[in-house]
DNA sequence: CGATTAGTTCGGTTTGTTCCGAACCAATAA
DNA sequence: TTATTGGTTCGGAACAAACCGAACTAATCG
């Protein structure tokens, strides 16, 4: 019975893990640790559960919590008469996430309208072949995507923001 | 004069570079490759053109050519009487780049029903302190954003798949 | 034929990443 | 005081990525 729950848990760690070394530009196990915090929730995880549960060294651990507090994806908690750190997740991190991909977006924008402008300065320079200028219609009509995906992910944001949840 | 616009575009090519090593996780040179075709246009460029003005052996050149044709983003067209190769971008590839996207929330999507799942088995199970609940409504919310901003470049694509712009 | 053009393939160097073990430190317990 | 617990730091092994030069091929030109 516990031991199924584990191994559910486990193989969501892999999965999740999996997921957020590609989203997140995180080492594996580091993805692993940050996957763990976040399905074991409030009550915290601490230095030793994670070197025997996910069979990494002392050092990997430790460098690799070290990082993702830096990141600011976790923070942790003590409890009175006890020497261990719980590690839980940091409340911020989505909030951080979401502000990531916006600001992202706001990198592709920009992108977009350079190179939209260099294209229009070359469309307009060097009359070449007519049927070699460039199209600048595509630029348009993604800058309109960023726009609208760009509004939409700020209202989540609002939300989380006044809200707080425990992820 | 000409001078003043290679100078532009090669520093185009070069923060366009930084953004698609980035966005589309490509090797240094790679990314150059693909900045560089995109900001020539259907003229295309060839393979000397590459060598001399990134500044990369022949070597890297053809094996980064190759793995980016293999991932379909880029084509090349002939000339008669011209051995050469002119490379330009493949039109189809912004398509592929938004069903990539479309794949990558999909996913995401999935990730986040799977979590949830497990949180509420994992709350009515082991029913420990009530405070160490995990709070569900995040995923529910985040998973409407992924719907909204899916159905958005859905939208794009359709647009797109229609026209063929040229990028 | 030999020379040139256009490009590919192979082996090797450089550089960077990821993880580990061993030695170490700091706080508490006996 | 010595031992134990909870962790950090350092040096290095193992592996992978990125690029290059040199040797090669295959087609065309004179």
């Amino acid at each position: 019975m516990k031991e199924e729950i584990c191994k559910e848990k486990m193989g969501l760690v892999e999965k999740l893990g999996v997921h957020l070394e590609d989203r997140e530009q995180l080492a594996p196990v580091a993805a692993r640790i940050l996957a763990y915090i976040i399905l074991t929730g409030k009550k915290g995880t601490t230095f030793e559960d994670m070197v025997t549960i996910l069979c990494a060294s002392k050092s990997t651990i430790s460098t690799h919590l070290k990082h993702l507090q830096d990141l600011h994806k976790i923070v942790y908690f003590t409890k009175t008469g006890d020497r261990k750190k719980y590690f839980i997740l940091n409340k911020d991190m989505v909030v951080h996430h979401i502000d990531n991909m916006i600001h992202k977006w706001e990198e592709e924008r920009e992108m977009h309208l350079e190179i939209k402008n260099y294209k229009e300065s070359i469309n307009n320079n060097k009359i070449e072949n007519e049927s070699e200028k460039f199209d600048l219609n595509f630029h348009d009509d993604y800058i309109k995507f960023i726009d609208g995906a760009t509004a939409s992910i700020e209202e989540l944001r609002t939300k989380l923001a006044n809200n707080k949840f425990d992820i």
